[in-house]
RNA sequence: GGGGGUGUAGCUCAGUUGGUUAGAGCGCCGGCCUGUCACGCCGGAGGCCGCGGGUUCAAGUCCCGUCACUCCCGCCA
């Protein structure tokens, strides 16, 4: 909670805000502002919960007053109207002598205005000037709806002991409201403010301003605020420089589709949103700043998920010159292990050094390049024991090339037979031909149709390549390489959570190094960039020429947190050769390089430094902290997953004027139906 | 581009095999209430059952289409 420590004396609308008062401040006259977050109304006592950016107090409303003169002391109606049936002969003179308190419980209501009106006369009959204050009072507030903006003075007052409030820091004082300015009314709420609960999507977006105004909602925007100045001071800590880059810019190397802005300027020239500020760190480093970061906003016009926005989000982009991959990785594990350490919250954090883990190695023993470490089931190879068994599904499959994968299920030999019969109903669905597996209630005593086809010796075997102990299940995934790998990383997931063994309250960092340059594209044949094609690949030119391009693996790294990818870095390939080579293996010219990338193609003929770098998500950084799955619950103003702002009405037609300007022209889309 | 989910009062939701006047909680309006903190109690208003078409004696309910939001695949460091 940060402090406020400006001084307010001068300021009209409060001498302090909504979370600081205490009761040691008792008989202290004090001015507050802010929302009314509830009211609970007892008639002639009124609480109301005002709040600020920073708390809460409770003020306090009283109607503490002898009925005026021609009422009738002795009988105890107070007198805050009740009138007879025969209100059509009330009027404001004819008050005096009408309100009859006696028959008070017999009679009729009244409507607001009339009460109004009454009550004006009762305070014009009111011989106290106090009470006719306090009346005034109590209907002003009485009438304000729920997150009407108000400011109040009044005094402080210490609450009794059994009316102390555990749950507010602002508990044990409250303050007696002596009066009000109404500085903004609110009308009645399509969502309510002051409860936490679900409410659809686009009701939500339409009022997000209503929407941010709830407890869970502020603190996970807070979150945000604070996650990035932590990360931005320890990049400062570290010795970086923050740069600004160009929004309006050239399509950048990732490969995403690209927001086009239309050039008044330039007539039917576009500009590109960056996808990313890939090129401009680069060129930075080769201007001379050797270590540059940037909270940067990089845009991708492609199709939304729950954790990945349509179009836009931010990055913590950053480049070193002179630095070895070591040094980066290191360095980025020092901001963000010291970062999540700082937001945990006693979630266990995994101490540095992170483990690193080939990219190879990874998709043996997770199934994917983002393992989720917080699950201990670690996938082996079983192919070469299964070959000239006599389980002759799997032996004929790894003879045409099939692997067979293993994964343990810890403590799953005692589940009933129709857990594994569910597993590989659920495999077949996946398109799988099953999921075989072997229960080992005890180690030397095997179960299942497996074990049943195979030796005793195998099965052994089996259990100690897998770290099977008394009462574990083994399960088999048996297909093409590729396949067996993403559906045992599915098997992973799906055991661990049946076993219940995924330690939810912990953040497992690991890197994963060791990418492959390039890949064989699966439709054309062709060889193409497998990931940035600016890495540098390992072994640099000579690789490059010496060796099958399948085989070389570039000096990428990825950073992954709870299955989470935070980032994706590399050395960057900072020789023209080196890079002209590199592009010609995945089929472009040096003129493509050249006219496609004009600035970094001239820049690397002036002296360039070797530089790396990384850019985690600052939004999957928020969203592992916040343990929230969806974006845009800790982003404030989200599109929907069709791109759209529902409060702003973006994305919006242009006028004839605004397009002519552009030299566009509408394209009449309805005449063509 | 493809597949799934949801859509009933201002909000959250219930609504039986298709069958009378579509219900509840919260909110709103009115009444009562001096220690609440999701205050309580009593009463009231509020509905194009997303939209369009179809089947049927009869549709919130079944069928077709469509729109909005959403989840996933494709796509995307």
């Amino acid at each position: 909670m940060p402090t406020f420590s400006s001084n307010m004396s001068s300021n009209p609308y409060r001498s302090q805000h909504c979370a600081a008062l205490r009761s040691s401040q008792k008989g202290e006259k004090v001015r507050l502002s802010g929302w009314i977050s509830r009211k609970r109304n007892h008639g002639r006592l009124l609480f109301v919960d005002l709040r600020d950016s920073w708390g809460i107090t409770q003020c306090v409303l009283e109607l503490n007053i002898s009925p005026p003169s021609y009422i009738d002391a002795s009988s105890n109606q107070h007198p805050v109207l009740t009138v007879r049936e025969d209100k059509e002969d009330i009027t404001r003179s004819g008050v005096k002598g009408q309100v009859d308190w006696e028959q008070a419980e017999n009679l009729g209501s009244v409507s607001s205005s009339e009460r109004i009106a009454l009550l004006e006369d009762m305070i014009a009959n009111t011989d106290s000037n106090s009470e006719r204050l306090q009346v005034e009072l109590f209907l002003k507030m009485e009438k304000l709806g729920l997150e009407s903006v108000i400011s109040v003075e009044g005094q402080v007052r210490a609450r009794s002991a059994e009316t102390v409030n555990q749950n507010l820091p602002t508990g044990d004082a409250e303050l007696a409201v002596s009066s009000i300015d109404i500085l903004s009314q609110a009308a009645p709420l399509p969502i309510p403010v002051n409860r936490d609960a679900d409410y659809p999507e686009d009701l939500r977006l339409k009022y997000r301003f209503l929407d941010l105004r709830r407890e869970s909602m502020r603190k996970k925007i807070l979150l945000r605020s604070n996650v990035i100045a932590s990360l931005r001071s320890r990049m400062m800590k570290a010795g970086f420089t923050e740069f600004q880059t160009p929004i309006l810019t050239a399509s950048s190397p990732e490969g995403a589709r690209d927001f086009l802005v239309p050039s008044r300027l330039q007539p039917h020239k576009f500009y590109a949103l960056p996808q990313a500020p890939q090129q401009f760190k680069q060129l930075l480093m080769i201007a001379g700043f050797e270590r540059y970061f940037q909270i940067a906003p990089c845009f991708r016009d492609e199709d939304a998920r729950s954790d990945r926005s349509p179009g836009e989000f931010y990055q913590l982009d950053f480049e070193m010159a002179f630095a070895t991959q070591e040094e980066i990785m290191n360095t980025l594990e020092a901001v963000l292990s010291g970062t999540f350490v700082e937001f945990s919250n006693g979630r266990m954090v995994t101490s540095s050094p992170f483990p690193r883990i080939s990219y190879a190695d990874a998709l043996l023993r997770y199934g994917t390049d983002k393992p989720d470490l917080r699950n201990p089931i670690v996938i082996c190879d079983v192919s070469d024991l299964f070959a000239d068994s006599a389980f002759t599904t799997f032996a004929h499959a790894v003879a045409n090339g099939a692997c067979v994968r293993a994964l343990r299920a810890p403590g799953a030999s005692s589940k009933p037979r129709s857990f594994f019969d569910k597993l590989n109903d659920w495999s077949r669905s996946e398109g799988q031909k099953g999921l075989g597996y072997i229960a080992y209630p005890k180690l030397e005593d095997p179960q299942g149709p497996i074990a049943r086809n195979i030796s005793s010796e195998l099965s052994m075997a089996l259990a100690k390549r897998a770290d099977i102990k008394d009462g574990d299940a083994l399960f088999f995934v048996c297909a093409e390489k590729k396949s067996a790998e993403s559906f045992s990383a599915l098997v992973r997931q799906r055991l661990a959570e049946a076993c219940a063994c995924i330690a939810d309250n912990s953040f497992e960092f690991c890197w994963v190094v060791d990418f492959p340059m390039y890949e064989r594209d699966e439709t054309s044949g062709e060889i193409v960039f497998s990931h940035n094609p600016f890495s540098m690949p390992q072994g640099g030119m000579e690789a490059l020429t010496g060796q099958d391009p399948l085989t070389i693996v570039a000096s990428q790294y990825d950073i992954v947190c709870n299955g989470v990818e935070l980032s994706s870095g590399a050395l960057r390939n900072h020789d023209l050769a080196t890079l002209e080579r590199a592009f010609e293996i995945a089929g472009y010219s040096n003129r493509d390089l050249e006219e496609r990338f004009p600035g970094m193609f001239s820049a690397l003929r002036y002296g360039v430094p070797p530089h790396g770098g990384a850019a985690p998500g600052i939004e999957r950084i928020v969203m592992l902290l916040a343990g929230e799955t969806n974006i845009r619950e800790i982003t404030c103003f989200p599109l929907t997953q069709m791109g759209q702002d529902i409060l702003m009405g973006a994305p919006s037609t242009a006028s004839a004027e605004q397009l002519q300007a552009l030299g566009l022209r509408l394209l009449d889309l309805e005449k063509k139906e």
